[in-house]
DNA sequence: GCAACTTTGTGCGTGCGTTCACAAGCGGCT
DNA sequence: AGCCGCTTGTGAACGCACGCACAAAGTTGC
């Protein structure tokens, strides 16, 4: 076989490493890390890939493929420690410092992601908000002021912003999203529902929860042909729809929103 | 291979063309669904592929790939005509007739959720809440009045409930699950960072903020990596086009969160 | 110290998804 | 009417990701 260009060496530095993890690999890492939080807080010393693939819904080897992506910290025989695990995944994932986070858009949503816990427990302390709405500019939320929007560069450049995150209406978002773009901010977490357009530098992700609606629409519309159709399911209404299978066989069958995602070009 | 109970017939029936669909093109359906409504807001008749992948951020083939799943509808050398496009994505996407949606949880997210116009808006109406909490049983939001969870099997059984949205706490999650799965309903959205343990017929898509956080963080750890080692410069091998670090391009090149996830099984 | 058991790490086959490229088909122009 | 240009629809190749299955490696028990 033709040896690609750029040799496979084995020391290969950690940027080359960190670069050659799929996406969809670096969003099931994410998952472990909170699986691993979890045991690590129950008092777990160890873990085997089988006892962490089951809690996080996924196939062993696929679990111990993404974990060789960040080098070998298993023990043959016994398993993986749990805290050295968590701590290079940590490091990995660019954990290891905390990431300020400003939040656009503080109305329904974005008031709701403004007091999230979940974020600030996790590295990601929400430092700047921000609104256009002269009734929110200026109250608090969380012991946070919530500047105008035209604030943005300068105080993104401040507080040494590095993740975006916008929770307006469609309308604005591009806006809202120019501004971040100019401030240096080259990660971006939108809920908008418009396909944003930016440099080629910036990473977006996009959460569109009236999408993540349609696709389950899809799946009730799946079923009831099915069942019109083929003599696959028992109950319809109200009725408990255990089909042929044990209620409660618990499946790890599940399908997880984040993956890989779109990638191209 | 031994063909399967339905053959692949010519004349295909809904339900089996519908079950071909692969799960990544129904997410990106959706999305074009939703372009398809701005469209025809703004007076458009046709669209062609390309600018309807445009504004989608998918690449053209693509998109005529989706489309094709659900039939042949577009005119060879002008394009699709919008409304009847957009007819007939919704009736493929189950979307002809409104479903019903649970919010179980009305916290400081779930509270967000009840009064998102996105949902109602597009045929998603909330026509039931829960929570536990006796401070929050008995308000309305939105209109609708909060009930307890013990409630959940009855309520969502006289209201036809076929979607439901978890936005509680962790640990209380997979009860509240449980508890809808026993209610009949087989779609399920939930917020909460757990994987939900389900029967293999209930279909569970998650949204996890703070593992969309870490993926992001991950691109800026590797981004400060790149900028410090490597002369990162154009294409590895198969050069994915990606990085051709032209600063300002304006590249549709977005990487959506929905999309094929972990099908597995 | 050796054997047997356990679990990691990974090479390889397979299937899915994306992309290219082109033939087929439709409208407009002369 | 016939030709030309445009756009769809799709066959085929490519690449990625998943999961199996096994060798390597370490631990426990005798």
């Amino acid at each position: 076989m033709t040896v690609p260009p750029e040799a496979d060496r084995e020391g290969m530095g950690d940027a080359a490493r960190l670069r050659s993890i799929p996406e969809a690999s670096v969003a099931r890492l994410a998952l472990y890390l909170r699986m691993l939080g979890e045991l690590s807080e129950q008092g777990s010393e160890t873990v085997s890939s089988d006892e962490l693939a089951a809690v996080s819904g996924v196939n062993p080897a696929k679990l111990r493929k993404d974990l060789s992506f960040i080098g070998s910290y298993g023990t043959r025989g016994v398993g993986y420690e749990v805290r050295p695990l968590l701590h290079q995944l940590e490091q990995s994932l660019g954990l290891n410092h905390r990431q300020a986070v400003a939040l656009v858009g503080v109305g329904n949503l974005g008031h709701a992601l403004a007091g999230y816990s979940g974020f600030d427990g996790r590295g990601f302390p929400v430092t700047a908000l921000f609104d256009v709405d002269p009734d929110l500019v200026g109250i608090h939320i969380n012991g946070i002021l919530v500047e105008h929007v035209r604030e943005i560069p300068r105080i993104c450049a401040e507080r040494a912003v590095t993740i975006g995150m916008i929770a307006t209406p469609g309308q604005a978002s591009q806006a809202v999203c120019d501004l971040l773009v100019s401030a240096g901010v080259q990660c971006i977490l939108t809920f908008a529902p418009v396909v944003l357009q930016v440099p080629a530098d910036v990473e977006v992700r996009k959460v569109d929860l009236a999408v993540e609606l349609q696709i389950l629409a899809f799946h009730v519309a799946r079923r009831h042909l099915e069942e019109g159709s083929a003599p696959v399911t028992v109950g319809t209404v109200n009725g408990h729809t255990s089909n042929g299978r044990a209620p409660l066989d618990r499946a790890a069958d599940n399908r997880a929103v984040n993956g890989s995602g779109g990638i191209h070009s």
